[in-house]
Formats: structure tokens, C-alpha cells, sequence
DNA sequence: ACGTCTCTGAGAACGGTTATCATTATCGAC
DNA sequence: GTCGATAATGATAACCGTTCTCAGAGACGT
């Protein structure tokens, strides 16, 4: 059972050059059970975990593959790791709120601030294709 | 002649651990006297240009420490580099739109998007001590 | 000026990402 | 189904930004 973003994943890279070798179809099944954003590394040590044995290089080509055709959103969380989640059409735009303490990372959305960007997007002459809205501090829990 | 940004940048630096050496004075300076984001290798080839004979572990090791003060700003662009620029009290706090194209960094400030940020900080029960938001795509000049 | 202790700078080490290359696997043609 | 051309794969090396190490230099209190 696939959902309608892992098929248009594998279309799609299919029709770039033709051919879908195992480890491009096995990155995009396991993105598409994940929740949230997920390091390059954390991919492959999970997709290790689980019986595969596909190469590092395997996902990175991957996500760059994913990346271009905008199916999957590269993640900067502002500790030097890159991170990719599944894009979904229409569905939970979000970005992320990070504990400085825990590390703990934590999704939300806000409809008044995709509106605000769009606002100065347009303002400034700009084609926008991505934007990251990162915001760092205490949670909850880590402020006592 | 120093900005109030500066003598203030020394002087915190200085009470942390009682002294101040040539290297970190030197980058402050430079600092001063940039308008926008630069990343570490960007500081440390600009300050040899310029005749200082400092080590790019000096570099970060300033950067480090003025981070830690609030006294400048870690920005991630997205392209794996971490950059860096003064944060002035109570003064132009902005954030940036990157062409994919041409790589031009652009600052702008918008404080609607600041109300919906700090709206969304509250919701979610965290002490948010730093955001950054950056939109990426493409400028007027290559949309052509 | 002296001694102590921090800072400094060169280079090594580190980790995430990208490039290389021999091998494997896919897909169209037959 | 088999074959051949060719893209994909995976192990490893290379790369690059950042951090660590350490001997030597410099700053500060006395």
C-alpha cells in the first residue's frame, strides 16, 4: 500500500532518466512513513535497521533527486546537518520550533505567517520556491 | 572611531574572561564595519586582505564567543555554511531572501511577520531566543 | 620587569556531504 | 526469455567547513 505521494515520487523520478533502480523506490517508502524531518544519516542508519543495504551515497542521490523536483523539503535546523521531509500537495505546510536544551524538534503551522511571507516575497520582486522559518529556544517542559 | 556596537562587544568579551587579545578586538572591528551576513572563511580572507595576520581558528573562536553575548547572529542560508553579521540593540533586526540563481543575499524586515512569529512562540509554550526565516527563489533581475 | 595564565595561530582531526569507479541491475529490442 | 546498452548502486576516497590540540606569544596584576 502506497500513498498517493509515494507514487507520484517514483513516477516522476522514473521519468527523468527512464530507470528506478531498489534504493531510489526504498528511500522514497521509508520517507513516506515518516513524520517529521529526518537527517541524511538518520535515514540510512533507519533504512539499515529495517534490512536494507543500501549505500549512504544511495540516499543522498536520493534526496537530491526528491529535492529538485520538489517532492521533498530540505530542512536546515541550524546545527549543520541537513535534514528532508516528504512534501505533501496541498497538505501540512509547517516548519519547526527547536529546544535549545532537549533538542527536541517540534512542528507547527501558521497560516498568518505564510501570509506575511508571501506579503514580502511579493514586495520585493521575488519568485519565492522555499522559505524556513526556524525558531529556537526553551520548551515548555526544559523551562520548568 | 568605534560604533557603540563595538565598545560594547568589547567590553563583554573582556568581562567574561578578564582579558582581550588582539585577535578578537580585530574582528570585531571588521564586523563593525560590514553590512550583511558573512560566513567565518569569508571574515578571515577579508581580515588577511586587509593585513591582519589572524588564524581562522581565531575567527570562530570570536564568533563563538559573541554569538554566546547576543552579539551577533548565526544565519543559516541553506547552503551548509553558517554566516554571521552584528545584532545591534533595538536596531535593524532583519532576516534574508536568497536567489537559487544568481546567489544575491538580500536583508528585509517585516514586522507583521515578527507579531505572527512571536504569536506562535506563545502558543506553543516556548522561550524563543532566536528565529531565523529564510526565503529562497528566485530575484526580479533573473526572473528577467 | 616578572610570573602567571589566557589568548593566539598553525595544523591535525573530525563529521557531514559529494565525487569516483567497478559492479550490478534495469529496460527496451529482438 | 535473452541480450546488450546504459543508468543505478554501494564501498570508499576526497572534499570542505568546523572544531580540537598544543606549543609559543602576549596581556594583566604585582
Amino acid at each position: 500500500m502506497q500513498s498517493a505521494w509515494a507514487e507520484s515520487a517514483l513516477t516522476r523520478l522514473r521519468a527523468g532518466s527512464g530507470r528506478t533502480g531498489g534504493a531510489r523506490r526504498e528511500v522514497v517508502e521509508y520517507l513516506d512513513a515518516q513524520q517529521c524531518c529526518l537527517s541524511a544519516q538518520e535515514i540510512h542508519e533507519g533504512m539499515r535497521a529495517g534490512g536494507a543495504r543500501i549505500g549512504i551515497a544511495s540516499v543522498y542521490r536520493a534526496l537530491e533527486g526528491l529535492s529538485q523536483l520538489d517532492l521533498v523539503q530540505r530542512v536546515e535546523l541550524g546545527d549543520g546537518v541537513a535534514r528532508y521531509e516528504p512534501l505533501r500537495p496541498g497538505g501540512d505546510h509547517h516548519h519547526h520550533l527547536v529546544c535549545d536544551d532537549c533538542g527536541k524538534v517540534e512542528p507547527f503551522e501558521d497560516p498568518s505567517l505564510e501570509s506575511a511571507i508571501e506579503r514580502v516575497a511579493v514586495g520585493h520582486g521575488y519568485s519565492v520556491a522555499a522559505h524556513d522559518v526556524v525558531l529556537r529556544g526553551e520548551c515548555g517542559e526544559c523551562r520548568g
